[in-house]
DNA sequence: TAGCACCTATAGCGGTGTTATATGAACTGA
DNA sequence: TCAGTTCATATAACACCGCTATAGGTGCTA
């Protein structure tokens, strides 16, 4: 007869790693530890993950989708660059409410086997940052700007993560993500190419443009391209309405 | 009877070790390799570092020392700013030049543990901002944005190495480097919206209107007309080409 | 020569990741 | 009902790992 409430072994596996991992200061967790925490013996450790490094990698999966659903579930304040703060800070709560299991997820990236979720990590950004683009803030790819607030991201919590909780200045996420954020985004207000609301004004932002080409006139597009370019952005700029 | 152009056991050991550690790709190194490679017997290796740890913290140690050294060895420009960026791109260019060794440097960092040589890093990077600050382009203590700007650098130097060699994209390290040095410093020439090259600000235009488009689009362009419009303005906003 | 640090080697201990093999349980089809 | 199959777990052992108690050179000083 077994007990109803008794998750099955595979899960109690997961949670015995899990918590041996937090535990234990960053010091390696043996196979022992594991199955014994979870009262299990080794060849089903095996069964169901096929390695230690498989279990370990379950593992930071979870706290990987933890962190996804954490940030996908933060309410959108109607501002993008808003939202950007909102996210930046909650990725630095992250890393310091699970320290290990941070230190794995973006301090140990191995090119050709970690990124996938990193990847993924980017790509939640990314939307945020379409959503900003959409309202005329960015000033850079969405891509581009993804990759980079990331990567001062981590760089601030990783930092953040190695000096002793008590002497910990919040600060220097703040200063950092203002920095990283104030180079990717004009903040609201004081903008050229945005209207009052959230619909940006096409008309501008198109004779913004044109004024541009005016002085410097680029070479990806061919010289009769050019024209027919420049031709519709006239035509885009005469509209009278928003 | 001695060769004399031989290593002492100590720098054999030494040298075998962060040999195997940056051939290994981040697997584990067992200290039979080394104590073989090495061509001594396990105990000489307790010996002279009184654990597997205590070796790895040496070869770490040398690896930082060897960086400091690097960081030291720049020739200044007489611009402080502009010696900041040289020495940002000395730490990406070390960070890919020597990726596990990276990874553990930076990577890795356990409270209590390492940070000691994190802080010297900080140190000396303190050290060209006191000379920037003297040169009133500060805006901010040049400890916080030695630690700031280190910060966002660790974090693009990881992101770099984590992915693979063929793909990198050193822009990401250029454009995080001008938004943390902006926000920390004024710059009497660059301008954080403009590359290295010239092309100036067509490209934010581009990328503002192309973002003004994806919300509302204009019915002065036929669909097909708006279809090749977009990707002229794509290719434009790419700014691959000058 | 004796004594004395220093450095290195022999051989082995306990622990670790892993697996070949076997046992049990649950479900299937006849 | 029961043989057959599949899945899940257990027993016991292997090869390797980090590490060390002990002992043996080695070169120096006296």
């Amino acid at each position: 007869m077994k007990k109803v409430g008794e998750p099955p072994p595979k899960t109690r596996l997961l949670r015995a790693a899990a918590a041996l991992l937090a535990e234990s200061n960053g010091e390696p967790v043996s196979t022992r530890q594991i199955t014994q925490a979870a009262r299990v013996t080794a060849p089903t450790l095996y069964h169901h993950f096929g390695d230690k490094e498989g279990l370990f990698d379950a593992v930071v999966a979870e706290g990987f989708s933890e962190y996804l659903d954490a940030e996908r579930n933060l309410p959108t304040s109607g501002q993008p660059v808003e939202d950007l703060r909102m996210h930046w800070d909650n990725h630095v709560q992250f890393g310091l409410d699970h320290p290990h299991l941070y230190l794995v997820m973006f301090g140990n990236i191995r090119p050709e086997h970690r990124p996938s979720m990193v990847a993924s990590a980017e790509a939640f950004l990314e939307e945020v940052l379409v959503r900003a683009a959409a309202a005329a803030r960015l000033v850079v790819t969405p891509r581009e700007a993804a990759r980079s607030i990331l990567a001062a991201n981590i760089g601030v919590t990783l930092m953040l993560i190695a000096e002793p909780a008590a002497k910990r200045n919040l600060e220097l996420s703040a200063m950092t993500r203002e920095a990283v954020i104030s180079a990717v985004a004009t903040d609201s207000e004081a903008d050229p190419t945005t209207d009052t609301e959230g619909s940006p004004s096409v008309v501008v932002a198109a004779i913004a443009l044109n004024a541009a080409l005016q002085s410097s006139h680029p070479d990806q597009l061919s010289s009769s391209e050019l024209k027919l370019f420049l031709e519709w952005l006239q035509r885009i700029s005469s509209r009278s309405g928003s």
